[in-house]
DNA sequence: TCATTGTTTCATTTTTTATTGAAATAGATG
DNA sequence: CATCTATTTCAATAAAAAATGAAACAATGA
């Protein structure tokens, strides 16, 4: 290919005030979900773009490193919020946000939320046999205590299924 | 009154099987929600605590600092999930455990997640109006991602008076 | 009022978490 | 298969968040 004519790798240019506004938005999410700003970044700029990016762009862009790029994709697409695309006679990855949103939830709610609750159910177990072996009186308390810690939670995990199913629509 | 029957302060002892469960869990489930390890270590330690400690009492038992009891108790406070309780004859506060665990949940749905919500769906006013000035090509994509997006968000605030109905009992 | 004890505040330090970028790896291409 | 280019990995660094503790403040009571 003539140099002439290579593809222009586009220049670094300034982020629109849209891409700003669906940056921004999109760090607050993720931050709440645990995930770290670059990768809110990323999905911010991908999710108004009409077109998928490659890598290079991606970093061009943000101005984030390669390494953040790389590990933020990798995580994006994990949890199926990006998906890779296929472009004909081009040797890189594009990226494109999956619109399907509902798959940020569901990932947290499955992979964070839901273990989380049943590693406490499971230490409440622990913790109602170590009681057993209190003075009375203090086992009267833990005991009390430990049962509506126990009924909470199992509420909470009758009400995740119920939540998923109608994020998912 | 005399040295001698002056009440003993309660020396560092160490953590019981139980308050240790207790502390491990509540720091996982405040993490969660954005708050620091010591303060879901303080929360674990009165959850399982028959009586009201004291914030010394509290500073001796956890080896954390002053300052990071005071405004742990401050924090748990102003959630309503530990309440002051008054002993006579002692100037020093106490600090129980409220068992109400609905009250985190309650705390972070309406200052955290409802405020969040309220602030996106503003952010998306301002992007739906900064697409009208696109190429029409770009901006059909747009209008179609943020209608997606809105919808979304919109679903996810009906929600939260159920959840929130739903914890509370 | 003044001394004493308990509590809060906040600048500094420590710890934790996220980012960077060079080196290793993978995967095309001629 | 040798040489590109794209991507991943990971040790080092930077940034952010949390904890510390001394000093300021508040409240009690002698």
């Amino acid at each position: 290919m003539p140099a002439g004519l290579k593809e222009p790798t586009p220049e670094t240019s300034a982020l629109s005030e849209l891409e700003v506004e669906s940056i921004e938005m999109f760090i607050g999410f993720f931050k709440l979900i645990g995930l770290q700003k670059s990768i809110g970044e990323i999905y911010g700029l991908l999710f108004v773009s009409r077109r998928a990016l490659s890598m290079e762009e991606i970093i061009d862009r943000l101005g984030i490193s390669l390494g953040a790029a790389s590990q933020g994709l990798k995580v994006l697409r994990s949890v199926g919020a990006v998906k890779a695309v296929y472009v004909p006679g081009d040797r890189r990855d594009y990226f494109a946000a999956d619109l399907e949103l509902s798959k940020f939830a569901t990932a947290f709610i499955k992979e964070d939320l839901q273990p989380r609750l049943d590693r406490a159910l499971q230490r409440i177990e622990t913790m109602e046999s170590l009681a057993e072996d209190m003075p009375a009186i203090d086992r009267a308390a833990a005991e009390e205590r430990l049962e509506k810690l126990k009924h909470w939670l199992e509420r909470g995990e009758k009400m995740l299924p119920w939540i998923l199913k109608f994020l998912v629509n």
